[in-house]
DNA sequence: GAAAACTGGTTTCATTTGTAACCATTGAAA
DNA sequence: TTTCAATGGTTACAAATGAAACCAGTTTTC
């Protein structure tokens, strides 16, 4: 009897399993969203010093008017314990004030002081124009691809 | 003379600006990366106890073999310290092996142990799965929109 | 109407992270 | 060669984070 070929040309399904990490979702879009993030950081960064909590508290009460620090996690997706601590330090620099509610006094509303809302608006253009600048560059398949791309993961992780 | 209108509607360039952080894209992309990452960190944490960081060293090196710190940190955009971090503690689990350079003694070669090669291999179909899964959720459409948006916008973004 | 369960928010503690300083080695300049 | 700048990698320190315990208050249940 003859010898028999002892290797053959594997299967997909024999070779050993590797991941492309460049091409993973979950990492691409963890490494994009840092990217941007980090060079949006700037704006409220550099000008005011503030932490990514802190900003999105300020943008968030900017936005909404006044708000309660559990409706504050909610909308920014924020840890109870970020959303106090930003709060403490923007309450410190005079830029939001807390008033108990007269129902539940476990509850504060939060609003923004004239000078946290000078700060609120001095920003605002400047995130749009950098939002803006980030859009340019792309074309305008392009930019409606990441938005209903975003939209629909967003909605394919939701129902879960 | 009679008296005149004071108030009149606003013009959109009036009124005091607002940023929607709803839809504004920093947000959108940090927020959705931040709940895809932490779904899939269940993979490696639950399982292994890996950080964020351990996991990314244990992936490229699975992926490409023997690497140098810097490469990883390349690849997988990480700061020098969390790769010096994560190879330290991977190396303490003898998930890893330190090779020195014989040219250059400053690098050192970087590779995977059979136990560290093992729990790669464990671990690269559940992350298949779980992005399979993820992307099975979504139409053809939309798989190609979101995998192109985030091209597109990676390159937006590396050119400035 | 008291006890138990729950909710809004803060604090404590351990872990993770980023920045900057640092060591050792190498390469370029002088 | 000696000196100086750059590079690979680690370490020390301060700040940011997450988990869990906690302290009011509030609602539910019996």
């Amino acid at each position: 009897m003859a010898t028999v070929k002892m290797t053959t040309k594997r299967e997909p399904s024999d070779e050993p399993e590797i991941l492309e990490l460049e091409s993973f979702l979950p990492y691409r879009l963890y490494r994009l969203a840092d990217a941007v993030s980090r060079e949006f950081s700037r704006i409220y960064k550099d000008r005011h010093g503030l932490t990514r909590p802190e900003w999105r508290t300020l943008a968030g009460l900017g936005q909404n008017g006044t708000m309660t620090a559990t409706a504050l996690g909610e909308q920014s997706a924020m840890h109870k314990t970020k959303v106090s601590r930003a709060v403490a330090e923007l309450e410190r620099r005079r830029w939001l004030t807390r008033t108990p509610d007269e129902k539940d006094r476990r509850i504060e509303h939060l609003t923004l002081t004239g000078a946290g809302l000078a700060a609120y608006r001095e920003m605002v253009p400047l995130a749009k124009a950098f939002e803006q600048e980030l859009l340019a560059r792309l074309s305008t398949d392009e930019r409606t691809a990441i938005t209903n791309g975003l939209g629909a993961l967003k909605e394919a992780l939701s129902k879960d």
